[in-house]
RNA sequence: GGGCGAGUACCCAAGUGGCCAACGGGGGCAGACUGUAAAUCUGCUGGCAUAGCCUUCGGGGGUUCGAAUCCCUCCUCGCCCA
């Protein structure tokens, strides 16, 4: 497809509250109006996924792609060997380069599925370890570490407070990662002619390092560069608690770790405070569909057509339309608790997202619920487990399980499957072979 | 080393010989209501063979018909003195 006019994407992003410290806000949308650039934001490997704050700057590397922009995505495979103090109270466990590799790889995908749903120039996917791990010492002391003061480099929040803390100090090691994320940005901008970095606010100070190294350099040998550098703001949750957590732990960006299922039901579950802001920041809707939106929401808060539409559109970013389907349909099934009716395929996939037991045909007839209960873990002792069944809360297949009920072969669903649900979150899938 | 005080169920905390499986609050779970929400209301919150039995009040031992409650001892924590 044919790429569009390079334009100004930095209005976009600061009505969707996406835009926070900028080196220099005119001089940048100069800089983007005039022409096609090269735009980029790293990434750490410190685990084999991505969280959902991470889709934060992902966006922004989709938003410039929309507008015309090269975007570039840095993987950490030689700043992950160090670590990056930026946020860290503690000293960091080094990883082995087998590790960064496999999280390198791991993590590759999710940007593939998001920025490859997007139009625009295609995006590239470069790793650090390319050109971090060929520098000599020497080298880098001489070429880089010159542009460095420590005075200024002991400004840094995150290299102060741990030089104030006599618990935990900062190692050589840490020390240097700035220098080494401001060389990413130096290298990018010879070798690849990458004009912009940005990043989360936390960032700020290693993106300030690198257009200043980069202004430098250029000044020893009489020549002049200017880069630019941004971070979005951190995203908040009216009620002050942190972003992307549940009960169940830190929704994450591949479906290994956080089913699609499981992502569609995190933003279908937003607060009506945070639905606004959610929508501005993880869709592309554009400012008029949302605020017609918004005013739909406003009318039947009790419909959450805001939130519905915010899961739709996030969990087709990110997993896909047909995931984003499918996740969907589960989570009307699940809650509708009406499964009975589905059909063996459907049946199948909605249930792939529950819990779920292997058990003897043979136990089968007569088997007593309760019992079932506990050893499906829905229930933690017999006296519960009445309980629950008294309460009205234990359903078989959909149907409200009556007090002395036994298990039959009749409630088998397609001959194999016997759904259970305790409350209206908890499933248990016991299959019987 | 000496003196005082405290240790109760997931957490806080009442109980100071039988009416104690142990008040109350928090948290959690479930039900009603609802928007798969918030607020509110209700129930449950040691186990089981459930109108009864078993195990629990820092550990061990003792007194007693009977102890979380009294005595001895040990352990842990807090405060004060050295």
């Amino acid at each position: 497809m044919p790429a569009p006019d390079p334009t100004d994407f930095l209005p976009e992003l600061e009505w969707r509250n996406l835009l926070k410290d900028v080196t220099d806000r005119e001089g940048l949308s100069e800089h983007f109006s005039t022409g096609r650039r090269r735009i980029y934001s790293g990434f750490d490997p410190t685990a084999d996924s991505l969280t959902i704050g991470n889709l934060v700057p992902i966006m922004m590397l989709a938003h410039a792609k929309r507008a015309g922009h090269d975007a570039v995505v840095l993987m950490g495979g030689g700043t992950g060997l160090i670590g990056d103090p930026s946020g860290k109270s503690a000293e960091r466990q080094l990883q082995t380069s087998e590790t960064v590799e496999r999280h390198v790889a791991a993590q590759k995908p999710i940007f593939q599925s998001v920025l490859g749903q997007v139009d625009g120039p295609a995006h590239t996917i470069v790793n650090n370890a390319d050109w971090l791990t060929k520098l000599s010492y020497i080298e880098v002391l001489r070429d880089v570490g010159k542009h460095f003061s420590v005075n200024v480099m002991m400004q840094k929040d995150s290299v102060k407070s741990r030089l104030q803390d006599r618990e935990q100090g900062i190692s050589y090691t840490e020390f240097s990662y700035m220098i080494l994320q401001a060389y990413d940005f130096l290298h990018l901008y010879r070798d690849a002619g990458v004009t912009v970095q940005f990043g989360g606010s936390d960032q700020y100070g290693n993106i300030v390092a690198g257009t200043d190294l980069i202004r430098r350099d250029a000044f020893t040998r009489h020549d002049e560069a200017e880069t630019y550098g941004f971070t979005a703001p951190l995203i908040t949750k009216a009620d002050g608690g942190k972003f992307g957590k549940t009960e169940s732990g830190a929704v994450w960006l591949t479906a290994d770790r956080t089913s699609p299922y499981a992502y569609y039901q995190f933003w279908l579950n937003c607060s009506d405070e945070d639905v606004k802001n959610f929508l501005r920041v993880f869709t592309f809707m554009t400012k008029d569909e949302i605020e017609t939106l918004e005013a739909e929401h406003a009318k039947a808060p009790g419909k959450r057509e805001a939130q519905r539409t915010l899961a739709r559109a996030a969990t087709t970013i990110l997993h896909g339309e047909a995931e984003m389907l499918q996740a969907e349909a589960a989570g009307k099934a699940l809650f509708s608790g009406d499964i009975a009716s589905l059909n063996e395929t459907t049946l199948r996939e909605v249930l792939g997202e529950v819990p779920s037991s292997e058990h003897s045909k043979a136990s089968l007839e007569g088997a007593d619920l309760i019992d079932l209960l506990i050893e499906t873990g829905l229930a933690t002792s017999k006296r519960e487990a009445r309980e629950f069944i008294a309460n009205g809360s234990v359903s078989i297949n959909g149907a409200k399980a009556e007090e002395g009920r036994t298990m039959r072969s009749a409630d088998l669903l397609h001959g194999s499957v016997i759904a259970l649900r305790r409350g209206k979150k908890a499933w248990h899938v016991t299959r019987w072979a």
